[in-house]
RNA sequence: CCGCCCGUAGCUCAGUGGAUCAGAGCGACUGACUUCGGAUCAGUAGGUCGGGGGUUCGAAUCCCUCCGGGCGGGCCA
């Protein structure tokens, strides 16, 4: 419909009738709304209000001109031109109203290729690498965690509906100080020792102590071992596997996992820095190597080299930016946590140093989540060992409620995660709602198998009653829904409007009788329209990652 | 002190490059079919969109300022 504007515009001009737009004045965005009011029409765009500014002439006057090639267009022989009717409405709004041919042949579409309904055309066959979660595995994810893991998760799944090529990615350290203590504490308890004064006090390292084999705990307590390095080294994988399998719960998986030693050990690290040195950006100072940051408007530079010699963190983010870009991605998208935006200008700045385009390098960065039981605020430490794992918390809700929970929200909305509210509110979830719709209309379908009915394989000319058509104009609006969360890069749409679809479902089914073996003709075409509701139900959640029971 | 994010109904949150945006769910209250799933449906109450100022024909939305909350400003990760 967007795109009918568009074209409605540009001919306009084409054609004389209205000027063209002056260079240095901005091209206004077409916006096309889905009224709230049905008098309105289907759709509704405000161009002509807004091209009123530059073009200095009458709203209305514009809209006129809009509206007449609007409707020319619409009565063009072309197979699918779903506009029946287009009126101006003071102040100069233009409201659009659909077909019912259109509607019916949407339906009937949605019947012939149910896999197919709703996936948009492309916008753009990127090859995008997302790096999420990322924790290090110094103990199980916790549910400070689960934000991350699903904003990344979805974020992945929209793009893919977009057309994109999608990795996804998870960076960890396995080598650092942070292993050494997790080695350290598992050392010491197994020795018999107290734990070191900042070791890792979660339950979790007993259990890690249980699991370290004999030998290896042989020749990492040997005489002149690295003891807490090697245990440490074990430890981390096993915890990493823990987080997989956590993961995997969640529904989330991960194409590559990228550890930061490999970075350094590969050469990456110092290939980077070598090519920021070749393009003039790299200097020495109190013995330390720095990055120059602030000749891209960073406040300040950055240090690579500490002055003994050891990199920082900052070294391997400029490193893996060249592996990562070395595999061919147009895209690098890291989802970060809040607190992690004093790092963002950095690490884009080192990318533009080195040749890449900065926009190609984006951080997506949602806001951490303030876990509050009674109202007080509850801590969240690894090493302190004060935590509610990703596993107990999904135990607790499960995942569809969790996953629905984060994909209706924006990912930047400051949220306070009350435990107890949590459990209660997982069984007033709204996704239960919508699965609720999809079993009912699954019950439907086995009912009138039954009873010996089948659905229509199309419904054109039959969309005739007011229920049926305002149950076809709902299911018909969703590859919009998703043409807009693909370009907001955002699910909260899609949430919306899967609770909307099941509201009409469930309004369409107090007003129309669906089963009826008295009159075969019609209970084909509204078991059509319900199967059609039931696809887009299907679809919709299964873009978000969350099931569509057949019953519940 | 500086920078970024946030403040919308009792609660949890949508809407945030203007108009046809004051919304949803939950909670509260009043009702509904002896037939297709009541995890449903119909309705009521509830908000000066944190306060103030500005731009505009029009601001929850843009600008300024203040208040409140979160997070950053390491040769930490």
């Amino acid at each position: 419909m967007r795109d009918a504007v568009e074209r409605a515009w540009t001919r306009s001009i084409a054609e004389g009738a209205l000027p063209g737009l002056a260079d240095d004045v901005a091209r206004p965005a077409v916006e096309v709304e889905r009224p709230a009011d049905p008098a309105h029409g289907d759709f509704a765009t405000n161009l002509a209000m807004k091209l009123a500014r530059p073009y200095r002439m009458a709203p209305l006057a514009i809209a006129t001109q809009l509206s007449g090639q609007l409707a020319r267009e619409a009565t063009e022989a072309r197979p699918a031109t779903p506009i029946a009717t287009v009126e101006v409405a003071p102040p100069g709004f233009l409201n659009i109203r659909l077909a019912d041919a259109s509607l019916e042949a949407a339906v009937t579409g949605i019947l012939a290729d149910p896999a197919g309904w709703g996936r948009v055309a492309p916008m753009g066959s990127r090859s995008v690498n997302v790096e999420f979660v990322s924790a290090n595995p110094t103990g199980p994810l916790h549910i400070g965690n689960a934000r991350g893991a699903f904003v990344g998760d979805l974020l992945c799944r929209v793009l893919e509906a977009g057309g994109q090529r999608v990795t996804r990615e998870y960076y960890f350290n396995d080598s650092g100080g942070q292993i050494r203590n997790l080695g350290a504490s598992v050392a010491a308890l197994r020795r018999g020792d107290p734990l070191p004064e900042d070791g890792y006090k979660g339950d979790y390292v007993a259990d890690l102590v249980a699991a370290l084999p004999d030998d290896l705990w042989e020749s990492a307590s040997a005489r002149g071992a690295d003891t807490d390095g090697i245990v440490g080294h074990w430890a981390a994988g096993r915890v990493r596997e823990g987080i997989e399998r956590s993961l995997a719960e969640l529904g989330v998986r991960f194409d590559v996992w990228t550890s930061e030693a490999r970075l350094h050990d590969e050469g990456w690290v110092e290939r980077a820095v070598q090519r920021l040195r070749d393009h003039g950006y790299v200097y020495e100072q109190d013995g330390a190597i720095w990055f120059r940051s602030t000749d891209f408007g960073d406040d300040k530079d950055r240090v690579i080299y500490r002055s003994n010699g050891e990199p920082t963190y900052f070294a391997a983010d400029i490193g893996y930016v060249t592996e990562k870009f070395s595999r061919g991605f147009d895209d690098l998208i890291y989802i970060w946590g809040a607190d992690h935006h004093g790092t963002v200008a950095r690490v884009r700045n080192a990318a533009e140093a080195m040749g890449y385009d900065r926009n190609a390098v984006r951080m997506l960065l949602y806001s951490w989540v303030r876990f509050v039981r009674d109202g007080q605020e509850v801590s969240m430490s690894k090493r302190a060992g004060e935590f509610i794992t990703l596993d107990e918390l999904l135990a607790e809700v499960g995942v569809d409620a969790a996953r629905w929970f984060f994909a209706s929200r924006g990912a930047t909305s400051a949220i306070d995660f009350d435990i107890e509210l949590a459990k209660k509110q997982s069984n007033e979830n709204p996704v239960y709602y919508v699965q609720y719709a999809h079993a009912r209309i699954a019950s439907i379908m086995r009912k009138a198998a039954e009873s010996g009915l089948t659905p229509a394989s199309g419904v054109d000319g039959a969309l005739t009653g007011a229920p049926e058509a305002a149950l076809a104009r709902a299911v018909a609006r969703f590859p919009e829904v998703v043409e807009d969360a693909v370009a907001a890069e955002e699910t909260q749409g899609i949430t919306a409007y899967a609770t909307d679809l099941a509201t009409t479902f469930h309004g369409f089914y107090r007003d129309a009788r669906v089963v009826d073996a008295a009159d075969p003709d019609r209970s084909a075409v509204r078991l059509a329209l319900a199967s059609a509701t039931r696809v887009t139900l299907a679809n919709a959640l299964r873009l978000l990652g969350i099931s569509a029971p057949e019953s519940m």
